[in-house]
DNA sequence: CTTTGCTGATAGTATTACTATTATTTAGTA
DNA sequence: TACTAAATAATAGTAATACTATCAGCAAAG
């Protein structure tokens, strides 16, 4: 059996806490399949209001707009990948394996995790590939900053960075190549899907992930060799 | 003097070619202006109406909807890099030397260009930086691909690979690598403005540029290294 | 038993992203 | 010079979006 989690999550990303409420886990679990379904720009609080039968109201009791929300599943997203790395590296020594170990995580396909079974988390994961960008690039990215919207991202990105360091104390830019990686991991396979010539992942479509985690890992560690 | 120039579009961008009219031409210059003040989401056709002293029927005998405009200018961008790539690695032999003008000619800070009297060019640059991903990150990217308006991207992609592959032939991943550095040179550009610790070029921003090209240069070659 | 808070129901508004129609201006040609 | 065609301006209109506001019913907590 699998143990139920909730993940801490920043009160300024919503209204009140979805998690606390089963209408607000209705929200959180139509939101991730209508967003995958219809694309962020397809996707409003009208139909999801439908899905939930409940009223665009109520969903706004919880999120200032979809804007938010999207903000709030991404960082769900990076907040569980965090939570994955810690467990998975907790007790290893080696920090190159360490390295390994969060690079595997980062570029794997995901799949449904039993302890949270409100989130789907092959449906999120493209979501991530298809709408993570938007969450930040907009006019009022400094304003988000400031309320800490983007704390679950910045946190995961050093977490990693402090392991290309310890590896490498000299390597002058470890935020910047894992933030580099990170984009990659799913620009990758955006690109795979939709505009293969951007990429030499060009194969089967689960091959993609595993060939990704090679072009990756050895970009990294190159990168950072002394 | 400069000569001027008029850079070849793919014909599926507009509806009218807006380089050949002077309205054209208001609707190239103004968008570029308004979309930069304003980013992509406050963006309209009625206000660019406004700034051109003509209405929104007009415009949209120019350009289907605000995401063909989009494209259409961040395509000219990318067709202009490919452009200025050409000439300036024209007849230089060393591949080395080659990818490194590319490198430079990608991440340095673009100002005006006396060929291109429409274009602001510095202005079209923070569109690229923060409105770019914008144009492939949708439901209809295959629908847009079909009808070529990536071209110019994966064209200039293809080109900076093709020195990659030209340094080291068994390089297996040179077209996700240069895709993945083009994203970097204006993702990092963006991180060191708005989400600082995202990067490592935490300096004086007309260095965050230089410091880029180290980062991405260094990158790029050690990755190839045989 | 009452208060509080949550939800649902309903309505309404400003803006957006278009489409359609007609009048006017301009440019090219007979 | 007159005629024609194309481009543009002026105007109007529509469906959908992204909200905001109000109020009533209901359940749980004090």
């Amino acid at each position: 059996m699998t143990t139920l989690l909730k993940l801490q999550m920043n009160d300024n990303l919503y209204l009140k806490d979805p998690q606390d409420t089963e209408l607000g886990q209705k929200i959180v679990r139509h939101s991730i399949q209508l967003i995958d379904e219809l694309g962020l720009e397809g996707f409003t609080f009208k139909k999801l209001s439908v899905a939930i039968e409940s009223t665009e109201a109520s969903i706004y009791r919880y999120f200032e707009n979809k804007h938010k929300l999207l903000v709030y599943l991404i960082t769900w997203y990076w907040t569980w990948m965090e939570y994955k790395i810690d467990f998975a590296t907790n007790n290893i020594k080696d920090p190159y394996e360490r390295l390994e170990k969060a690079m595997k995580l980062i570029t794997e396909k995901k799949c449904y995790d039993n302890s949270f079974p409100d989130v789907d988390e092959t449906a999120l994961q493209r979501i991530v590939i298809n709408e993570s960008e938007k969450t930040y690039l907009t006019k009022q990215v400094d304003h988000d900053n400031k309320f800490g919207l983007f704390k679950g991202y910045k946190s995961l990105c050093g977490r990693i960075a402090d392991i290309v360091s310890e590896i490498n104390p000299k390597y002058p830019f470890s935020h910047s190549l894992i933030s580099t990686c990170l984009q990659a991991a799913h620009q990758q396979v955006f690109f795979a899907e939709h505009l293969p010539s951007l990429t030499d992942h060009k194969d089967a479509h689960e091959e993609v992930y595993s060939r990704n985690f090679e072009f990756i890992h050895s970009l990294v560690l190159k990168a950072i060799q002394k």
